[in-house]
DNA sequence: ATGGTTTTGGTACTTTAGTATGAGCTTCGA
DNA sequence: TCGAAGCTCATACTAAAGTACCAAAACCAT
């Protein structure tokens, strides 16, 4: 919103000072004055162009983010939103147990708590409802 | 490509046009002419935003899409995309058997199909190596 | 119509996944 | 320091998932 702000600021500014190009213009004749009104079409031409560009720039960042307070919110642990990663890359419990440096048991464990906690039934249904909420990166 | 050439073939005739019309403002004194040099900018500028978000469309619509040669080169038949699409959705081979009106059998001979053409070892992997080939839509 | 592919389904079996419960250990804030 | 929370692990199950192999319809193109 403050760029937005400034970025209107500096339109407004930048109108003012092709008005003054304008007028001196009008004082030289005819051509010269075609010239500054299509410099000045293009300048605002790309200008929008720009600004356009920035706005749809933001809305793509917002979306692929990993939403962190999702994952607090849902009272998910650090370990077994790793865990969670691993199950949407495809592993099985027994190869997240390698890849984590723990026993199966624990990896079930955690599995079963991101179940509840996700409302899942299954590891399948519990990647789609991380996708969802925004909780993974696809 | 052609409705680039429209566009700025359209560009160029509505210059034309603001020329003649910078031309009148000329003969009519300062005030309306900054006031139609004003209007040209904003014309410009809301044409560069039209302009950018036509193009940024066209990106959009292109990267989203199934890519249906890939299913085809994978030897993946209608049926059994049907189930990677439910399989994806997060639903067990029963639900999938229930909402295909065939039996679980068929399920799992159709899923272990894909685990082969898909290259995966789990329904979890085969979700993931789909997503990486275009098949389906995030 | 005949052969190839798809779809369907079954049996029998092995392997993962997931649940329930209990318990030891660490960490960290009140 | 005391308890809550997180991480770890085990046992003993039940329930899905997946494999292997077979086979009967259905569909489709030559």
């Amino acid at each position: 919103m403050k760029k937005t702000i400034f970025v209107f600021s500096a339109l407004i500014i930048a109108l003012l000072f092709l008005f003054k190009l304008g007028k001196y213009a009008y004082f030289s004749g005819d051509i010269s004055m075609e010239i500054g009104i299509a410099v000045i079409a293009l300048v605002f031409f790309f200008i929008g162009i720009y600004i356009n560009k920035k706005a749809l720039q933001k809305k793509k960042s917002e979306s692929p983010a990993v939403d962190v307070k999702k994952i607090e919110q849902l009272g998910i642990s650090k370990r077994e939103y790793e865990v969670l990663v691993e199950i949407s890359k495809g592993l099985s419990n027994k190869e997240i147990a390698h890849t984590l440096f723990v026993s199966e048991s624990t990896i079930k464990t955690h599995v079963s708590n991101l179940l509840v906690k996700l409302d899942a039934k299954r590891r399948t249904q519990a990647i789609q409802r991380a996708i969802d909420l925004q909780i993974l990166s696809v």
